[in-house]
DNA sequence: TTGAATTTGTACTTAAGTTACAAAATGACT
DNA sequence: AGTCATTTTGTAACTTAAGTACAAATTCAA
């Protein structure tokens, strides 16, 4: 019966939606439940990681109510019934347990190993990013980018200025007259040449150097857009007109590079492939000519990325 | 039964060890099994996504086995029974899943959605690197630059010479003298001065670009330890002696920035967290002059990022 | 307080997973 | 080549879990 409901038309839905929303879907329902089926969502949300080795009998006991009761509940959730619940539970779990259990005391012994530990870092990075952002202003920094008459990135420190030099790279071949600049002078003077056409773009995982949020007032003062890519509730963020926050978990290991790099080259590339759909014919010729001009260069043709 | 053998004892276990490994499990199983176990081992790995749907009836009957055929192969797999085997394979496909199944066919809408594309293909991307690196090249890669008396990076375009600059910032504040350079006539001639002690490290997506070719063949002529992190089967790969090697799948999407750079970028902080073990003591002591440097600049102490 | 609507539990039905055991197949050793 | 031990596999029975039908209890409105 519960298999006939889903056969091949309702296969689509079923990786993704049903992936994405339990957990979403039990705070949405929190409260505007029967009250015994209100007592099963509040064990769930109590033991939420052991439902999935549960009985129907086990959850229902635990809660102390029926069985069809527990049944009820997850109708409510909008699932086919107890198996389809415990399913989709474990799935929305796996994808925050799977790299965030993993074995963090140990030392990574092989080379191997730390990629394990690299992996899972960006992993959980990126998973705390998205559900971070705000995708209002996701939006408005890429309205702001593609009305720009000239894109100026900063970023002071290693990790930084490697994201301002890969932004202003990636918005140049979507045709923004783009600059990277890194030294913490040169910020200022330019930002200081900016007006109310120009965009600021600006890195910083701390948000509090200095000339990065200085910059971000000159830049402001003059009228130019300011957005910043870095942490919520830091000076930065509180003086450029579109911040756009994320507060990552660092890992205290001294010896782990920062996976925050990860996450905050994620959001350049979103951004850049937003700007780049919505001017897409611009960006069409403009990447037409630069692999014309890098053929003519090195002779080739192949599918490759543009500019190795 | 099946629920006495899980209790608090065991507990630990379910979500990490469980949820990673069922995937590559079946690969290290493969072929060893009894014929009616493979034949189910088969049906599996051609049918993965929709065996969490299916009834061990069902799938003995696709399998054309029997029931109890398909409990040993659950076993087989280090599961306790069936539905275990289910659980712990929805969990797995679910990491994947989430942001493979993502719709790539459509367009991103909002950047929100860019987003989503290109999480997705960074997963995507870092599971097919995981499977394909090799651990003993990484392992003499590692030992290479641990022993190196100077570590020159090279990479040429965006965002080859982004990973190179990086590169040279991450191995540096391991005390190991570097410097990246992205000319391709400095490539060239700072790789005529290296020496048998020197390491060259080498990104190039395309394996093929020729300044980076030229280098790996002069550094190698004067002895030097040569690296690279490329496509197999290249003119680079086969030219530096240690080629460390991944074929990743472009994205045809002219629109959305390539992947790949997540990927190397990932197995060059994998290379810099090793060595940063490896050579613990040492580490620790250029960390630690590194931060007072800064923060007798610009006075912060909190824990972050070293150098922003 | 009485009737309709909703909520909940009891008892039952169906079906899924698992086990026991015997039959068949394989392989080693005389 | 034949016999015995070992492994592999299927049949049939068993156990337990999930889901349903319906009636009892509760809630709320008039």
């Amino acid at each position: 019966m519960s298999e006939d409901s889903r056969d091949e038309n309702e296969l689509p839905n079923r990786g993704q939606a049903a992936v994405a929303d339990l957990i979403s879907a039990l705070d949405r329902v929190d409260g505007q439940l029967a009250s015994r089926e209100q007592r099963v969502a509040d064990y769930v949300k109590a033991n939420i990681d052991s439902i999935s080795m549960m009985t129907i009998a086990e959850l229902a006991g635990a809660a102390d109510v029926s069985t069809p009761t527990v049944i009820r509940f997850c109708r409510s959730l909008g699932c086919d019934g107890f198996k389809e619940f415990k399913l989709r539970l474990a799935q929305n779990l796996a994808v925050s347990l799977q790299y965030i259990q993993a074995d963090v005391s140990e030392e990574p012994a092989t080379v191997e190993n730390a990629l394990d530990h690299v992996l899972g870092a960006i992993y959980a990075t990126a998973n705390v990013m998205r559900k971070q952002l705000s995708p209002e202003r996701l939006e408005e920094a890429k309205e702001a980018i593609i009305g720009s008459r000239q894109l100026l990135v900063a970023g002071i420190g290693g990790g930084s200025s490697m994201l301002a030099q890969e932004a202003a790279n990636r918005f140049f071949r979507l045709g923004i007259t783009s600059t990277a600049v890194n030294d913490s002078y040169l910020i200022q003077m330019r930002s200081a040449t900016l007006g109310p056409q120009d965009v600021l773009l600006l890195f910083s995982s701390s948000g509090e150097t200095d000339a990065i949020v200085g910059a971000a007032k000159v830049a402001s003062a003059y009228g130019a857009k300011t957005i910043s890519i870095s942490k919520p509730y830091t000076r930065l963020s509180q003086t450029v007109s579109i911040p756009i926050e994320v507060d990552l978990p660092e890992d205290p290991d001294i010896f782990k590079p920062t996976a925050s790099r990860h996450a905050y080259l994620a959001i350049l590339d979103a951004l850049a492939m937003s700007v780049a759909y919505e001017t897409k014919d611009a960006t069409i010729e403009n990447l037409r000519r630069i692999r014309s001009s890098l053929t003519a260069y090195h002779g080739r043709t192949g599918p490759q990325p543009l500019g190795d």
